[in-house]
DNA sequence: TATATTGTTGCCTTTAAAGCAATAGTGATT
DNA sequence: AATCACTATTGCTTTAAAGGCAACAATATA
């Protein structure tokens, strides 16, 4: 179709295959070809002058308009390539996608309007692994040969209290007090996170008690600000209410902290090799930017 | 291209190679080879299932488009002249198909024999854009480059009632009385249609208590030839029955309609270089003789 | 865990496309 | 009117692309 276009623009074979750096015997050969699966023939000939048929016409026109398309599929695939487009699958923690992420992607939207968000917020892991997602965020990662993570910030978690609570129920004065207090206890998808205080080198559960147990850490947190007991909870879960003062930090000579292993952080993962997907390459660099150089390292 | 749709329909290379009595190895390399010319990666292979990427869907969608427009094409060249035969398909509204383009088509067919019939009654526009319709009529037109649209006849709504009802209710004095009228009422894939009344360059609602809506226009005029109500609809609708005096329509001094667009008519739609297909041509050449002539302007 | 099916890859065969030289036809020039 | 210059085609050869086969690796199902 190429080689019948370009004989009928330049009205001759011979100029047509210099076009192609072809020979005119091929492009004749071609030509000749088409006309015999069409059943129809296409260009009147004479040794001096090629012109279109009626036939001709018509179907120079379809080849026209087909090859356009083609061109333009093919371009839209390569832009495709190149610029970030298309959607891009975010799964996230549900308390860091409701606090952190969710209004980061706002901005990121502004940045990057051809790229449309599906954003799942659920604290099962099992979205992962799969290719369902693009970008996914987890407390802790599971080791993948070909999944990257990237530690976005701290997750260990800080006791806190209201001012009033404290007044009332006195500050505790070491870890092992914390036992006598009221517990607002988080719930993570393996079950409620006790307190746990290492003393030199021995882990002891230092858990109060509880007075509320749930996975929705708002809902915690505003008990917490209305005096109804301790919180554990992340310093990014906590920012707001330490900044207005609605909250307090408990700080103890002993580490507290809701699980034996202490690396806990947030981390970012993705496939490596999607990484050279555009609009995968412009999330990840965005939020490795906007979270690693603010809160975290 | 086509191996490439073949695979993604098939799911598997496998049975797309069995299409085209091709081994699957070829399969793959054709494939892969038009992955690498685009520089992107189409489908997501694992050797047990195979799914379109992203931008797989997107090209998938263009080529199917393409193949259609070369089939069409090749048709187009290949029948040239020849006498109309094959397969015609043809979209059309509801009412208008049953009322007035059934009929019509037996006639149609007995002059073409060679001709079969594919109608599709639809008040859906999603069928029409795609390329799987050679002629389709539809009340109003989305004006594109490479589509045609003939006026066959008006489709403005009018106001009638059975002799019956006007006796026992009374003839409305003007268009402000239709509120106090039963009303059996159109509706279009876009609701309910209201009565509207222009006056004085003001639209008014004078939709009047709602006896029955529904989109069967066969219905509808029967309840209103039993006397239970107003009904507003097309005048080819409504021919049999105002011929038959079942039915008798109300005029008022202003200007009564189911829309404020005054554009109302139905139109015969069909790609301009299929005009070429003689099985085209032939339908379109039929249908606006039979139906432009007697009924509209 | 074993099995069957599927996609890919290396190697070879087959088929289609391209190149070359010769031929025949045609419009313009003399 | 005859010649000339140029062009499309065709037979033959070369080259490149596509296809087939067997072996292999991967994965979902039993």
């Amino acid at each position: 179709m190429r080689y019948f276009s370009k004989v009928v623009e330049a009205g001759s074979f011979t100029q047509a295959g210099k076009a192609f750096n072809v020979s005119p015997s091929s492009l004749s050969r071609r030509v000749a070809d088409l006309e015999k699966s069409l059943g129809a023939t296409l260009l009147k000939r004479s040794t001096r002058i090629v012109k279109l048929t009626e036939v001709g016409q018509i179907y120079y026109n379809d080849v026209q308009h087909i090859l356009n398309q083609i061109e333009q599929s093919e371009e839209t695939v390569r832009s495709y390539q190149t610029t970030p487009m298309g959607r891009l699958r975010i799964s996230s923690m549900v308390s860091f996608g409701d606090i952190v992420l969710l209004p980061l992607l706002d901005e990121f939207s502004a940045l990057y309007p051809e790229i449309v968000l599906d954003v799942s917020l659920s604290d099962e892991l099992s979205t992962l692994g799969r290719d369902d997602v693009d970008i996914a965020i987890r407390g802790g990662y599971a080791p993948n040969e070909r999944v990257l993570a990237i530690k976005l910030m701290d997750n260990s978690f800080i006791p806190v209290a209201s001012p009033r609570y404290l007044e009332t129920h006195g500050v505790p004065e070491n870890a092992m007090a914390l036992k006598q207090h009221a517990g607002l206890y988080f719930k993570t998808p393996t079950g409620p996170t006790p307190w746990l205080c290492n003393k030199n080198g021995q882990w002891h559960d230092v858990s109060g008690p509880a007075v509320a147990i749930s996975n929705n850490g708002a809902w915690l947190a505003k008990k917490a600000c209305e005096g109804e007991g301790i919180l554990m909870s992340t310093r990014w879960a906590l920012a707001s209410y330490l900044e207005l003062g609605q909250l307090q930090e408990l700080k103890f000579e002993h580490e507290v902290a809701i699980t034996q292993s202490s690396t806990m952080a947030v981390y970012l993962l993705y496939q490596k090799q999607r990484y050279f997907v555009p609009k995968v390459k412009a999330a990840v660099d965005f939020l490795v930017e906007r979270l690693q150089t603010t809160n975290a390292r």
